[in-house]
DNA sequence: CGAAGTTTGGAAAGCGCTTTCCAATATATG
DNA sequence: CATATATTGGAAAGCGCTTTCCAAACTTCG
């Protein structure tokens, strides 16, 4: 239906052969005035190549593959973000999936191996996998991403992979969590509880592990570890959870700590969405922060910097994270190096 | 590299053609014993079809491309959210490029354009446009729509377009800000400055026209109008500008105003990223919301929900505009025919 | 000025599938 | 049982490009 290529040659009264070098960068280019010729009948007739018939000659695709779980979780589409423009930079367009969504053919598969498995149909040139599911490895994904990897495909995982051949991309989940426990305890907190998220996420279980870490490191024990959701909604209930579990009241100490002024409980949240649930939990009960409860996240969104209190986070550059994974499964060679490292940033969620 | 169809027909004893009629959906069904020996071949080698041939044999790629202007912006990645749940329902894997990341092969180009290009290139069945740059119409994008759309692709664009053959998807931007400004009014309010956002982007301009609308049926004249960026920096540095030209101090009135107990002035935001810097330059300020000043956004985008105090807003349901505009451009036959409404949500920022 | 070397354009063979015809069976009808 | 009618599997012609050879046309020197 398109113009193709054919056409063009014969408008410029060249060969096919010729008109493929001139328009699509070979390695030999014809004389000027026929590329000129060329491109001037490319012009002409609106010329644009068929990507798909270049992928099957060329056996190389320039897309890229992004799984996230879910895009409209801004931790997530930050990660897009840097791995778009990336991309970008090196020639390639980025095909996007989200594993929350259900509608999938194949009822059967997991979204991950629904995903992954459209992804390499399209033979998309490199994986990049966002999401962090522990649940155990479905070996059927693993076969899948095996052979794609055999066959000269590149995949980069956030975070530990079992896969072998995968590149991953370490995030500093447990360190960060810790070392932000750590500055909290170092600022005279003493009493923690952790909104810690669901248990079958990796990202969620690090950072709960770096938080349980800094704890045991100062001899402290958390009042409270309640499993959750990792959203607001989920943020919000583990809140409740918690208050009621140790019978935190607004004006008063908790109930089961034999009164006294409030020493005020810490709630660590394993993100920052949730720790804005959490708040807005606390809020409903007609506690202040951070003079009742003080709240902690994780990540430092964007997005979320408006909010008041600040929120005392652990900064993740999310869309360097974005970037250099994308650096990493097109163009392992030059990226960068170094690890990524975050920062804890102390705001007045928890008395800053 | 990967198995290929020809090794699995092999494999099974069978020609080519039966194993494509087999495996890839046609019309035509071998009989049961062959098919499952050649979907027990397909499975044995793990085969997975490529899906750049399927495209060139049959003109038609599954794919849908969605340009939005910044992936990591919550009003965008909702409705890639929306886009990408109605594209898997229809088979479709989606492409994604925003038009805010600079590096591009070739700079003398709009990033518009370069996106669009690019889906035409790889022949994406439909090109969704979530970008409302206003700028005079790039001659060079409507011509490579234009072509698109002749050769069988279709393109719907939320907003107005001039590109004949697109569909639009119209967004009650302007009315549902002159809803929001009205029940603002109802409820007693009288002083209104706008924040307007940019000039270019047609979404701010609707909905600074709406709420123009609103007051001027009301017979109030607005402040002031800012013009600024569309993001929270944006709102901040407008909200500052406003406060200054109109003289707006902590505990006391307006200064230009005759003095007199503080009326309060709402401050319009175009959306609600922009409304959240506001109220962080408001408190920059020790202005109190809603008690000093009040605010309203628009597009209630979900994760901001948690914030406090709660904003008042115009709701825009994103996701059902992305899946809306999915539809449209995969399935025009069956897209539900009524056209997108939202609602307006009052919050404490403007004393609900 | 002819042999050897260097460019340069073109013919044609794929890349991995789909799909139209065809031929060969299997089934139904008189 | 012969003939007409469905079914069913396969051969082959594309789909729109890239790229390897080749051959023709120029250069360059001895």
């Amino acid at each position: 239906m398109s113009v193709k290529l054919a056409e063009v040659a014969r408008q410029a009264g060249v060969s096919l052969a010729t008109a493929s070098r001139v328009l699509n960068g070979s390695a030999r280019t014809p004389a000027a005035a026929i590329a000129d010729r060329v491109r001037a009948a490319a012009d002409e007739l609106g010329y644009v190549a068929n990507a798909q018939a270049q992928a099957l000659a060329r056996s190389t695709t320039g897309l890229v593959g992004l799984v996230v779980h879910d895009i409209a979780d801004p931790y997530f589409s930050a990660i897009a973000h840097g791995v778009q423009e990336s991309a970008l930079q090196h020639g390639h367009q980025v095909l996007l999936a989200g594993t929350d969504i259900a509608g999938g053919a194949e009822p059967e598969r997991s979204a991950e191996l629904s995903a992954v498995n459209a992804f390499i149909s399209y033979r998309t040139d490199a994986i990049i996998l966002a999401v962090s599911r522990l649940k155990e490895e479905d070996p059927r994904l693993s076969a899948a991403l095996g052979r794609y990897i055999k066959n000269g495909g590149r995949v980069v995982a956030l975070g530990a992979t079992t896969i072998p051949g995968a590149q991953s991309l370490t995030l500093p989940n447990r360190e960060g969590a810790a070392a932000l426990a750590r500055a909290l305890i170092d600022r005279g907190h003493a009493r923690f509880a952790v909104l810690a998220g669901p248990g079958d996420r990796n990202t969620a279980r690090r950072r709960v592990e770096g938080f349980l870490d800094a704890l045991a490191a100062a001899g402290i024990d958390p009042l409270a570890v309640v499993p959750g959701g990792f959203n607001s909604q989920g943020g919000f209930d583990a809140a409740l959870e918690c208050l009621d579990a140790l019978g935190i009241r607004p004006g008063g100490a908790a109930a089961g700590d034999g009164g006294g002024v409030a020493a005020g409980v810490c709630l660590l949240a394993a993100n920052d969405v949730m720790a804005l649930g959490a708040m807005t939990a606390l809020r409903s009960r007609g506690l202040r922060i951070p003079q009742d409860v003080q709240v902690a996240g994780f990540d430092d969104i964007p997005t979320l910097r408006d909010h008041s209190p600040g929120l005392t986070t652990y900064r993740l550059p999310l869309k360097g994270i974005g970037r250099l994974a994308a650096e990493l499964a097109l163009d392992p060679e030059h990226a960068p190096g170094a690890g990524i490292t975050g920062e804890v940033i102390l705001r007045e969620s928890a008395g800053a």
